[in-house]
RNA sequence: GCUCUCGUAGUUCAAUGGAUAGAACAGAAGGUUUCUAACCUUCUAAUGUAGGUUCGAUUCCUACCGGGAGCACCA
């Protein structure tokens, strides 16, 4: 439609020997003032000293001269000079009709047609709490990978993951000092949570160890112990803990709907990044200046990314890669990470990777020395980073009291949805399942409704709130929607695009727009477009909804509207499932 | 100090350089013998400050003010 329109305007100008190289079309922002809008006139008028509304009006003049398309009801200038293109009740009788063809393949588009992505989020650390910022990295992360597969791509998911390391050190100091914590009994969740509890134990020990540093280095020893598998009985604990913490994480990823299809252990990238970086050691790398990329620093290995400052991008700085311990540091396990992703996957065209924003700066210093080593990669690696989830003080903790988890943040979304639930006639099972898809969407769209780069102030009652600008409202208004049509079913009306009614309803003028948005958070790797949009699509289907009986015998339209309705249900499962929140029949 | 980010209704967020800055929550007023009221309808209310570029700036540039993050052996 879009091409269809920037032709007309194309040939308008042509007929008044005008030439343009690009058209803007947009959509006016109020659906009043129509459905596509250019400002073509305002644009070219100083060019061709014309005043923009009369030149808008010759355009238009001119367009309505080439016989309007059976698709536009009307062009008109507006305002300053913008030209407003109407679409016709055939146009979205016509689009109704493709979306019920196509059904969840509509919004679907080939610019990443057989591109191999592996995008990297979540990130969890075995042994330590599974928190709010790993739950906001997997929406934003699962969610950019679904786009991205509407979008034609071959997505991998990858999770990476600090199976060694003093934070589990911490852990193990706290099974160690309190046994209770070590009960193997119970579900994952339970053991994983008294390892978050001996973490705590043993974290606060470490950072709070004025008696002459006896945890400090009682955690320090085990650290070593640890990376030595030199006891027995700390191996041991390591096992279980690793495994039990590992599928706890497993079972959270199963209710948020994430499935990764490779795991990374830090303990493993270390000796590949730890081999590239001493390889490279005083190497003189080809270049304008004979810089070296790792060099002896105070008897550490660092890269002094300073060095390939370039104005107008951001500035590198000195990052340590080898301790003068002569262990590798985060970098350096960050870069045999990011090389090994491209061994196992040779064909991949991009590598992304989700992560806070904190990790922005050293993340850069990373890439420059992969792209220093390897130039093919520097464009395929892509960082994504979200702001942080911020506390509104004074509201810390969870319903039941004690501190967030990303796993407390779900059973007590869950258990809220439970009491309201109490008036529906579920079974057990059904209203379990319910309550937890409800609950997983209020969470996903509080995080995904806005855009990624910045902070979230997490308000928990907001969060979890399932009025107006919220995943609940939209999955709310998906199971209306298949109320009415279980009761078209009943009543034998059969959808039927061709026999519209004369007025064209609102969420009409929303949903052919749909392909637009998905493209636009594909190439800009942004869920939140496609959030806002449902949310408008919702309201204008819940007015819909309010001010028509869609199903009714005696009503010739009632088969354009149950069409029209299966059209909604259509594009808002599959937008909802771009976001990764499920959709519910009933609720 | 340097770098990066962000400043929009009382609050939390939108707005590919365009028209009357859009929602939600909170506040005010209505709506249920009809398909799920977790809903609908109506009202009140905002671009940090000062310049610049432009026909036109919330958006781009400069300075300032204010919040957040990062800046050598932690991740």
């Amino acid at each position: 439609m879009q091409e269809e329109i920037k032709n007309l305007i194309r040939e308008a100008l042509k007929n008044l020997s005008i030439e343009v190289e690009d058209i803007t079309l947009e959509h006016p922002a109020d659906l009043a003032r129509g459905d596509y809008s250019t400002n073509i006139a305002m644009a070219i008028a100083k060019n061709v000293k014309e005043n923009p509304k009369k030149l808008a009006e010759k355009i238009v003049a001119e367009i309505s001269r080439l016989n309007l398309e059976k698709n536009i009801e009307k062009v008109e200038v507006a305002g300053v000079g913008f030209i407003n293109f109407y679409l016709s009740r055939k146009f979205f009788s016509k689009s109704v009709e493709e979306i019920v063809n196509k059904v969840e393949s509509f919004g679907k588009n080939d610019v990443l047609a057989d591109k191999k992505i592996m995008i990297e989020y979540t990130d969890p650390n075995p042994f330590k709490p599974f928190h709010i910022g790993h739950l906001m990295t997997n929406a934003i992360g699962e969610s950019i990978a679904r786009i991205l597969e509407h979008s034609g791509a071959v997505v991998s998911r990858a999770n990476y993951q600090g199976d060694v390391g003093l934070h589990i050190a911490r852990a193990i100091y706290g099974l160690l000092q309190n046994e209770k914590l070590q009960d193997k009994k119970g579900s994952n969740a339970f053991q994983a949570a008294n390892i978050g509890r001996a973490y705590a134990l043993g974290s606060g020990a470490y950072e709070n160890d004025v008696g002459g540093f006896l945890a400090k280095k009682e955690i320090d020893e085990i650290n070593k112990k640890i990376y030595h598998k030199s006891d027995k009985k700390i191996n041991e604990i390591y096992d279980w803990g690793f495994k039990v913490t590992m599928q706890a994480f497993e079972d959270l990823y199963k209710i948020l709907g994430t499935k990764f299809d490779f795991y990374f252990l830090e303990s493993q990238m270390a000796p590949i990044g730890e081999r590239i970086v001493r390889d490279n050691l005083d190497k003189i790398i080809d270049s304008p200046h004979s810089k070296m990329i790792f060099e002896k620093s105070d008897d550490a290995i660092v890269f002094k990314a300073e060095k390939y400052n370039k104005e107008g991008q951001p500035k590198l700085h000195t990052r340590v890669f080898i301790t003068s311990q002569g262990l590798p540091t985060y970098e350096t396990k960050e870069l045999g990470l990011t090389f090994e992703k491209f061994k196992t996957n040779p064909e991949m065209n991009l590598s992304i990777i989700v992560t806070a924003s904190e990790q922005m700066d050293y993340m850069r210093v990373v890439a420059k020395a992969v792209s220093l080593l390897h130039p093919d990669f520097e464009s395929k690696m892509k960082h994504i980073t979200h702001g942080m989830m911020r506390l509104p003080s004074g509201k810390m903790g969870s319903r039941k009291g004690n501190a967030i988890t990303g796993e407390s943040l779900l059973n007590d979304a869950r258990d809220f949805i439970l009491e309201k639930m109490t008036d529906r006639d579920f079974s057990n099972e059904e209203r379990e399942k319910i309550a937890s898809d409800v609950g997983v969407a209020a969470v996903k769209y509080s995080i995904l409704k806005q855009a990624t780069g910045g902070d979230i102030v997490y308000d928990f009652e907001k969060s979890i709130s399932l009025d107006g600008d919220s995943g609940p409202y939209l999955q709310y208004s998906f199971a209306r929607a298949n109320s009415v049509l279980e009761k078209a079913k009943i009543a034998e009306i059969l959808p039927d695009p061709h026999v519209f009614p004369p007025e064209i309803f609102e969420v009409e003028k929303l949903l052919y727009k749909f392909p637009e948005i998905v493209l636009r958070s594909a190439k800009e790797y942004e869920p939140h477009y496609i959030a806002n949009y449902l949310i408008e699509v919702a309201r204008a289907f819940n007015s819909f909804y309010g001010n028509n009986l869609i199903v009714k015998k005696e009503d010739k339209a009632s088969s354009y509207k149950v069409a029209l309705t299966y059209a909604f249900t259509f594009v808002m499962k599959t937008g909802l499932h771009l976001l990764g929140i499920e959709t519910p029949e009933k609720m």
